[in-house]
DNA sequence: GTGAAAGCGCTAACAC
DNA sequence: GTGTTAGCGCTTTCAC
């Protein structure tokens, strides 16, 4: 890269002072210099080829403004990645938006991540996505390097959506189509909070109606497709288990929804791409990732941020979802 | 955040001087401190809780060893992210496995990245995904600023792969099967090399067969569907389009692979999802990303990289071909 | 082997 | 308004 122009090399050739230069520079704000000073060093920094180090003001203001995500990246199949990598863009999106950079940082189970990697300024905070109370959640917390979390994930200062409404309303939406015998395909991390929230919003609308609740583990739910008393409509933890269970239904042919309805988490990809489409419960990623900025940025200030009620979730109907056969509705509620 | 606890500290607690508590610290090699030194710097940045700060050693030595990742985020259709999104998880195991970090630099047309925004020291390189020749690009490797380009993106510093011959592999897949009406369905975005590359692959086995190419548009191919002379098979610019294609397939009663075979480009979660599942063309972009770094890496040490064949492409036989309707093939060649 | 000192390029506090 | 100075925390060179 040859050797960096400075702000003092721009200061010399404009005839100035360093402070002239960079007020000038940073056009700050309450700064009047002379029209000929401003064109002067602007002129030499473009003659210079003058670039600002980011670097180096970071070193002396203590902010990188930048934020470090963390995000597993062991799982195989793809579909395992698609919510991630919906929640990765969704912080992307929010950290353009608050003019902050992102700093993907792997987190896989081999190499343990350390504090001391992580925390080493390069960012000024962390994101955590969807870690479960792992040792580098546990450790990072403890050490007091300001962390966020967000995506169904450990429970400490954790980003959270409403996860037990937005399945109550899905049960309840299979409830007022007509259906009686519904399965609820469980979350497979049982140390992530989202898993025991989801299950508990399935077990409020089933008892509510009367009905007896019946939770599947994703396997268990494909398995039990061919007996005579399988549900007539499933309610599961993510969008993957949803397609997963479409994919079983056609291969011992039955249809959907006809046959059998079925309803996703997330609205990933997958439910708009899955045949048919999937009604799914949309999971407000954008609005999670801005306030667990928001909750980062409060940190960086010292201030403890505001706690806040978990972010309303929302049922979007497609095509996955209908009376059960041999059963005409009462009117759908809803939409 | 406090204030930060410094090597001077350390030193100072240890009882040693900043030399001698760096060298411990950082293991230099060829360095034997007397075992009682070691084990009181070492305590004392413990007690301290001492953490090296990533960013005064990118300063003083001017790598921070992270890289930047430029990415478009326009597009609203979630299916146009997902390739992107490939890319994105590439190049995030690639930096893992250099130990490298990936900072994602958003790029998104309305405002416009300027060179000084990017180039400021807090990456050590770029790496443009999917970039076409926009000005952007043109002004970052005018600036000679490290950067190299994947991901069917802009041509100059690009690792690409053997588009056109994936692309006429695909076909005469096609033709081995016995068709003799093969569509193909054009990139929309015509500033992009693969456009072009994919293209000619299509255009290549055609001629070689002396059959008549035929090109749609992605709209057009839909549309023609419904047509007597439609074409019995198509190759697509990517596993979007094929899909799309199965789609609008499926709503005017064709079946696939029965009535219509489609082939995909990029082998991303669609083309696995898709029903039936699609065959397609894998793009490797794992071995990409690599290898982006790895010219990187040369343009940072200053030595110009050595040119290196496109990466190969390879067929992945799924359910989504087979021979046109009335037609006994030959035996197919292949798998 | 260990210590002292000079920077890396910037910001910010304080004189002029 | 403008210039001077002292760091930010580290690496590295050169004496001891």
């Amino acid at each position: 890269m040859g050797k960096a122009v400075t702000i003092n090399d721009v200061a010399r050739e404009a005839g100035v002072s360093k402070t002239t230069a960079v007020f000038v520079l940073n056009n700050r704000p309450g700064f009047s210099a002379a029209e000929g000073t401003r064109i002067r060093v602007r002129e030499a920094a473009q003659k210079l080829g003058y670039r600002r180090s980011g670097l180096a003001r970071a070193l002396s203001t203590g902010r990188i403004y930048t934020v470090g995500v963390v995000l597993r990246i062991d799982s195989g199949r793809p579909q395992d990645w698609v919510y991630s990598k919906d929640v990765l863009a969704a912080m992307a999106r929010a950290c353009h938006k608050a003019r902050l950079r992102l700093t993907l940082i792997p987190f896989s189970s081999d190499a343990m991540l350390s504090v001391d990697d992580v925390a080493d300024q390069r960012v000024d905070g962390l994101i955590l996505v969807s870690h479960s109370a792992d040792a580098f959640a546990r450790q990072i917390y403890a050490s007091g390097f300001p962390t966020v979390s967000i995506g169904s994930g450990y429970a400490e200062r954790l980003v959270d959506i409403d996860q037990r409404g937005g399945v109550r309303e899905a049960t309840e939406h299979l409830l007022a189509l007509g259906h009686t015998k519904i399965g609820y395909v469980l979350g497979s991390n049982p140390g992530i909070r989202a898993v025991e929230e989801r299950r508990a919003g399935y077990m409020e609308a089933m008892q509510a109606a009367g009905l007896a609740p019946q939770c599947y583990t994703n396997h268990e739910a494909q398995a039990c497709l061919t007996q005579a008393e399988r549900p007539t409509a499933f309610v599961t933890y993510n969008d993957d288990f949803a397609w997963q269970l479409t994919v079983a239904a056609r291969q011992v042919g039955l249809r959907i929804p006809d046959d059998l309805s079925v309803i996703g988490f997330d609205n990933t990809v997958l439910a708009e791409t899955a045949v048919p489409p999937l009604t799914t419960i949309e999971n407000p990623l954008d609005a999670q990732a801005e306030r667990a900025l928001k909750v980062l940025q409060c940190l960086l200030q010292g201030k403890e941020s505001p706690t806040m009620a978990p972010l309303a979730t929302r049922l979007i109907h497609r095509q996955s979802t209908a009376a059960p056969s041999g059963f005409s509705p009462q009117k759908e509620p809803k939409q």
